[in-house]
DNA sequence: CTCGTATTCAACCGAATGGTTGATCAAGGA
DNA sequence: TCCTTGATCAACCATTCGGTTGAATACGAG
């Protein structure tokens, strides 16, 4: 398994990571899981505990969110407490906002131009047109 | 998939439209298009020409998105053009913020009661139990 | 060392996903 | 009207995904 927690993995591109990011949010047991960990860092077994799947599923589950880097582990004896990684869910509120925010500002850009025309009905206007 | 493209479908849950939402974005092909669509509106053939896939797979993606409600079609002529919902990413930035913001505070409730233990060091030690 | 607990590995299964090609439908433009 | 363009439908295929059961590993307590 190549991945790691560093950013200096030249060979795993921004989008490799939104990917499992966002498909790692795409299921709700995982989303569920996410919640449990914002309180603070559980078990495999305390994050079983809520839903009727093997442990075994969980333990998937585990996997799917720490190669989409939303959670780490570490060791306490037998146990493997999950700790959520905050950061990766700063990347994906940066990306989505990104799109927002531009296609907010169109709307505006838009309205502008409607003012515009509106309440200067007689100013030439010398910029191209499409059609 | 039991979901219709009406929107009058009252046995959808919050759960189903995260799934639907967070899934969509976790595909390269269907980012680069929200990208696109953050921009203006869009017909296929508009959406497909940046990729080599077909058509018919870009009109695939586009009805993912649909139902994710991350877009919406009219029409225009031949063209069904497509336009972004902004309202459904909100959704998205919501859900993370909110787990993310929940992390955050728990992190500082744990910087108050390390600074609380440094102060007093000579507190009685009881054995460490889980939960 | 042996037993029990916690977790993972391995193999398998059914359903969903993303892609293809070929046919079909809808709407203008000549 | 006939033809072209834009888009979808239908069938198919390979891969991935989420789940299972059964076996194996790791660690601590007796």
């Amino acid at each position: 398994m190549v991945v790691g927690s560093e950013p200096d993995n030249a060979s795993e591109s921004e989008d490799d990571r939104l990917d499992r990011a966002f498909a790692a949010l795409a299921d709700p047991i995982r989303r569920r899981m996410i919640a449990r960990l914002s309180r603070g860092p559980a078990s495999v077994t305390e994050l079983a505990e809520p839903f009727r799947v093997s442990t075994q599923a969980v333990s998937k589950h585990i996997q799917v969110l720490e190669q989409a880097g939303l959670v780490t582990r570490t060791r306490d004896a037998q146990r493997r407490p999950v700790h959520l990684d905050a950061h990766a869910l700063e990347e994906l509120t940066a990306w989505i906002d990104t799109y927002r925010l531009i296609h907010e500002q169109q709307f505006r850009r838009l309205d502008g131009l409607l003012a515009a025309l509106s309440t200067i009905p007689q100013e030439p206007n010398p910029r191209r047109r499409s059609t």
